[in-house]
DNA sequence: ATATGCATGTCGCAC
DNA sequence: GTGCGACGTGCATAT
């Protein structure tokens, strides 16, 4: 299927012929491709300058904006949604600037020559489903607490305890309190410090044994060090796994809900 | 100046076409555009799906892949430079697949329609700089002690002292030790914490009266009240101020080196 | 290879 | 609005 009506491209057009597009792209809120020779900066929370070279512009309907070098995952200058567009000719350049409040900021992007001018209305309301989140390994413990330990009762989770929130919250076999501190990947020395403020935390308030268990899929070595040091527990927990837990429960669920 | 032999261009070409292109473009290493309608998955760390809707892909010359939803900054699926990218026919649908070692990972990004395929040999060596970083705030101190307080010398920077290292160190005009933890934005409780840390482990060692000054632009509320708790002090510093001290002195050492 | 901390981080959520 | 922590964070750097 074709939508010719919902796009606008130009190959090598003149900075005039750009400048229409891109002004008319801005005021209908269309999406906004334009690659070519440029250079830009910016000044806001930072500053910045990057010399002419061949790049890669996008500039959402929401007003984000992306400048794209030919390598690298990241954006070598950009600026979020919310952004307010300008665009305009000056002598044989087009330049567009975004200009953000709060932080007040701009990127603007100069170009001196344009090898392409592409301008989209696009629709796109499908969802997006991520799976093996932390909070994925959350509910998959909330739902089978075995999978932290044989006998734990969980009480609560994302229980607040002074310093923040605990992930979750229970009680082991023998009846004694445990602290769980959630990571997805590799658990580094700074989340044996969190697992350890809330055991103090909790532990100035009721006097009752509470253990502290970090579930990760992996615990960096000097974390594992300082875990020992502070008496705490390690739990090998894949968010995959989880999220396969999750998942299965689901069909679960499901099957029950059709029979 | 026009540059056609350095792009191929397409608008709403048939699957067969774009994957010519698509084809073209990767042998060449060429930077690759596309945008149409697609589905999306995702597996490695996490896994995610996303339904059909209209979005822009964008493939780089080093193997890193961006799939751009038409609202927001980020990119919704992307992989970061290194990946190996295939692509293939398949039935009516053009599926461009990105893979990456450690982790092992991919992208899949399936077009039912295409509004446009373009692909572009990008050339860009021009240099970014990037000023008002942490690092910044370092060397502005560092320069000019003064901009932490008046008579404080520094003795040295990045020092570890056991949990990790102390942004600057040195002494104040009363030849008291003076530990520096510096943050580039509004500092909270961790910063304070980190500082705290590197305090008690200096005290543990020396027998002397040690400070602890936070340098950052704003302070949170409750990190203003740990702070005082643990008797310890802040100095508002700007960023910008600091890459401005620091640009003044490269233009005063520019000047003598010309004299 | 692993670990540690910065980033113009961005984003969402709770207060 | 502020604060706080997660993120498929990515990235550089030091060990």
């Amino acid at each position: 299927m074709r939508a010719p009506s919902k796009t606008m491209t130009l190959s090598n057009p003149s900075v005039d012929e750009a400048n229409a597009l891109v002004e008319k792209a801005l005021s209908q809120k269309w999406t906004l491709i334009l690659v070519g020779n440029c250079i830009v900066h910016y000044a806001g929370r930072a500053k910045s300058t990057l010399g002419a070279g061949e790049r890669i512009l996008i500039v959402k309907e929401d007003g984000a904006i992306l400048v794209h070098r030919p390598l690298g995952y990241e954006p070598v200058n950009w600026q979020p949604s919310g952004c307010i567009i300008h665009t305009r000719k000056e002598n044989s350049v087009l330049e567009v600037k975004a200009i953000r409040r709060k932080p007040l900021e701009h990127v603007r992007v100069t170009f001196t020559s344009i090898y392409l001018a592409a301008a989209f209305s696009l629709k796109d309301s499908a969802g997006f489903v991520l799976n093996a989140s932390e909070e994925d390994m959350q509910r998959a413990i909330l739902l089978k607490p075995s999978l932290l330990e044989e006998g734990f009762k969980p009480i609560s989770y994302e229980k607040k305890v002074e310093p923040g929130f605990v992930d979750v919250y229970g009680e082991d076999e023998k009846g004694r309190l445990v602290v769980v501190e959630i990571k997805r990947k590799t658990a580094g020395k700074e989340a044996v410090l969190q697992l350890a403020k809330y055991i103090e935390a909790i532990k100035s308030k009721i006097n009752r044994e509470v253990r502290g268990v970090l579930a990760a899929p992996n615990l960096a070595k000097d974390a594992h060090r300082l875990l020992e040091t502070l008496n705490l527990q390690y739990k090998t927990l894949s968010p995959t796994k989880c999220a396969e837990t999750l998942r299965k429960d689901l069909d679960k669920k499901l099957e029950e809900f059709i029979n």
